[in-house]
DNA sequence: CGCGACCTTGAGGTGTTTCAACACCAGTGG
DNA sequence: CCACTGGTGTTGAAACACCTCAAGGTCGCG
């Protein structure tokens, strides 16, 4: 427990080229019309002049699996929406104890804008791709533009809620409703494949630093599970949700 | 626990004169000048001419502790400034395990503004008062004042900060530490008295809900505690934190 | 093929919960 | 004034869910 942070912090991961003080490389700079989260994004319904204007004081950069972005504690320098790749936001003990707060998608936003310290440190699970803000730049230009402070904040209420409701399941749900509910979310959020397979984009350790459990319960959780052949487990993060309806009734209610 | 969600949701708290499905009752309107959260509630920065404005369509409102505002699940139809006394936001599972989400203070926003659905119950903790508004009519005033969008935006991204890192609390802390740093967060937060006295505005049970803990461990924790000298326990809800930095040490790193 | 990281499994320990009894206190009515 | 009562908080003993420690297995990659 006491390496674990060291080691996820200093060192790339294994499977992972270069070492994560790599500087952030920057990526063809494509203009928002052939963006990919161009309607999803907080930009989506800014006047398409504003758009542009707000995408010249940014820039697109490209993440390797294992990179940090933002430091926990750091002065907030940047904020970001995820145009591709999934990442995490975690926060950590002292000693190294470590609770993901959150995971973030493409089209999602990053960052702390109105605010000096980053609360939490940003860490792209997968390879990503982000369109890059200076916060003060962007702090600038939100104030100014309605439509964009909106947006903002439509999608940080949501993001309260749903916070809020992961409080629920770390305060007072078992480690077998933890996991059946964490599945049940990530087969709502990630593609599925033709026979119904899943690929997680986290370790069991980051799907225990997710839920507050340890690894090996995690991982006696979801083979329990597939003893009792109600997920299936091809590979080392594939997962088949088998009987969505038993997982259901092990996630508990709510 | 299964008796304890159906008590505190359909009986009123026994120390409470009538049943919580009382109405709330109106009081004294008073206009915003005499406000005691005037500048530091959302609507602080709005010209007076529009905090007038705000204020003609929202009505002041009384009530008493253990009086449930909005319920989880239910449509958001209200929104509000509280402007006196202390709140809990919770939310539970169907078999009445509780968690409390938030608790919130004098000139805090409370709602779902903008969203349809109420995401946690709200909850008066001691007695208090409140600057309602009807959802639609404020979600209107707030589109077209970007001052109050502003502020509104401002604040939530300080819940959301604060929320995250109460995830750390819930997954990673031991019970000791659970303890140690919510008694110093509501030293920060509460007026203390001369003698270093606060007077928690939550039974054993809300506290137990606010760490998801069982209400045993708890008292357990604070009685400890006070074996080893740290705190005093004067009178049922009354906490004296004579050994800060003792505190600190027990409440982890972070 | 062989290495290193990741994952699984087992056995044992422990912190927290569960269950149960009791103490405390404020309010009520005799 | 005192006993009574219901809610709240405390304490103990036992159960158990999850963690810790340790080994072995598996997978992906060079």
């Amino acid at each position: 427990m006491d390496m674990k942070f060291d080691l996820a912090q200093i060192a790339p991961p294994p499977h992972v080229a270069f070492p994560m003080s790599a500087p952030m490389r920057a990526c063809a700079a494509g203009s928002c019309d052939q963006c990919g989260v161009r309607d999803r994004a907080i930009c989506a319904d800014l006047p398409s002049g504003d758009r542009e204007a707000l995408s010249q004081i940014g820039r697109r950069v490209a993440l390797r699996a294992g990179q940090t972005v933002m430091w926990e504690g750091d002065d907030s320098m940047v904020v970001a929406n995820v145009i591709e790749g999934t990442l995490k936001l975690s926060t950590s003990l002292g000693d190294g104890r470590e609770q993901i707060v959150g995971v973030v998608y493409p089209s999602d936003f990053i960052g702390r804008p109105f605010g000096t310290l980053t609360p939490h440190s940003v860490t792209a699970l997968t390879d990503a791709r982000l369109c890059l803000f200076p916060r003060r730049a962007f702090d600038g230009f939100a104030r100014s533009h309605g439509a964009l402070q909106h947006r903002l904040l439509a999608r940080t209420l949501d993001d309260l809620d749903r916070t809020r409701a992961w409080m629920l399941l770390l305060g007072r749900k078992s480690a077998r409703e933890k996991v059946a509910t964490f599945l049940l979310d990530m087969g709502r959020r990630l593609p599925i494949d033709r026979d119904g397979t899943i690929e997680l984009p986290l370790s069991r350790q980051q799907v225990a630093d997710i839920l507050g459990l340890t690894i090996e319960t995690v991982s006696r959780q979801m083979n329990e599970m597939k003893r009792l052949g109600v997920i299936a487990l091809p590979g080392r993060r594939g997962v088949r949700l088998i009987d969505a309806v038993a997982l259901e009734a092990m996630a508990g209610g709510d």
